[in-house]
DNA sequence: CGCTATTTTGAAAGGGCTCAAGAGTAGTGG
DNA sequence: CCACTACTCTTGAGCCCTTTCAAAATAGCG
């Protein structure tokens, strides 16, 4: 299995240098796929990093799980995504499927070949790198000071943006993780997330549509949920400003 | 400037593939060394991401404002680390120096080129990620669920661990950075900082060796340290536990 | 020695957490 | 068809940790 998707993947290189040049994704069409059933793990954090995995289909979380117990959420993955990727010898988490999901997976020896080899993949995967380093970025900035509300439009709005590209009016987003992941991605409890989305609702800036789907939330005003989320569109000026003066904190 | 950085890294490459091959750092001896005092800007987040730098001496942080002027610190920087790797065309982040600092500099695209290649050079750029990426992970689960206590063990415990790689008893460790710096890394308050040292230093855990350089913090009880930072050594086994019953979560 | 920035300490308030119970939604099988 | 169970989600009340606001202590520096 190992020497044979190492020699798939160099075939690919070597065959269709153009479609690989496409994209990422063209390094996994050869693979079978795998179907993974809610809650069933692709790896745990710690095993050793032996493959690299495209999401064809479903969602999955990533996740740590803490000393006490506790899981945090560092992450989830969508179709299109590639998993493990930014990784030495061993996982740095565990991943498992939330929705069905349909994978392909590459050992990673197969990949880091195909990628050493190819002058058009190699910035494609360094561009893959470069979003998980900002989206971690986010991720700590939303944990360092958000409250509960912010951080859940910001969660909302980020999920809006995916579904939705055009700037439309009301649009429905469907989240396909439970209550308690999202506590466990923004740092919070379920019970506090199940009150802010309450207060959403209240404020009339999302509505569930049928009570019986509580996993697909309709915004009605996008304009707000982009406010509460906290990013001002502003501070990119503010920034530069406050850095000006910033001797501020200077010692 | 420009082209003259190019044309050094690339005559760095070609005339000394051996020490080239030794480490990243070696691409950087030719380039003249710049000081920064405290408080001073290497760049602003925002701005295109025109250099990759490497700290000599001193200590830099890594920082963004948000829309309500709060500051984030995302990571410090230490001698022998390179700043601005993991980037696009922009930076995500504002650097300045802590304490007064030496630093050298090599445009991106000198950079890039030079990596791009030498095979002995990518691995160690992507080394460099991966352990970016993974000190992001641990942050994000820090300010995910850890108390203010366990920040502060689990700040001082990491700065234990750089400093003496040896077993030893009691040491001293050195934070050039202020209270703030610490309170905006942990994603904490300066009171909070200061208060939980304050209780430290009543559990005999560490004390300020010389009340006037407070700075300077000796670490009395470095098992306790690390016990109260929260991160169990036994939890590899426990997370594993965990997620073999781990149908717990699923849906 | 006096000024300023940093740090510490105190008291009060608030946001999210904990504990606990209730509501709504499948899924199952009699 | 409907009880029964299991599960997720919501809601409520009280508490605790951290924040906020305010002031005092301490260090750095001219």
């Amino acid at each position: 299995m190992f020497l044979t998707s190492y020699a798939n993947a160099h075939q690919i290189a070597k065959a269709t240098p153009f479609q690989e040049a496409e994209c990422l994704h063209a390094l996994f069409t050869k693979q079978p796929v795998e179907h993974f059933m809610p809650g069933q793990p692709l790896f745990f954090e710690g095993d050793e990093a032996k493959h690299v995995f495209e999401v064809m289909e479903g969602t999955l979380r990533i996740f740590r799980i803490i000393s006490d117990g506790r899981r945090v959420i560092t992450g989830f993955l969508y179709a299109g995504d590639i998993v493990g990727v930014s990784l030495k010898e061993r996982y740095l988490y565990s991943a498992e499927a939330i929705a069905p999901a349909k994978i392909r997976r590459l050992t990673r020896k197969a990949f880091d070949c195909a990628v050493a080899e190819s002058d058009e993949l190699r910035p494609k995967v360094f561009s893959k790198v470069c979003d998980e380093m900002a989206a971690a970025q986010d991720q700590m900035v939303l944990l360092s000071c958000k409250s509960a509300e912010e951080r859940l439009c910001t969660f909302l709005h980020k999920h809006l943006q995916r579904t939705t590209t055009e700037g439309g009016r009301a649009a429905v987003i469907e989240l396909p993780m439970t209550r308690q992941d999202m506590a466990d991605y923004l740092g919070l409890t379920i019970e506090t997330v199940s009150r802010s989305i309450t207060k959403l609702i209240g404020k009339g800036v999302v509505s569930v549509a049928n009570p019986a789907a509580r996993h697909l939330i309709k915004v009605e005003k996008p304009g707000a949920l982009a406010q509460l989320a906290g990013d001002g569109d502003e501070y990119q000026e503010a920034r530069r400003d406050l850095a000006v003066q910033g001797d501020r904190r200077r010692h």
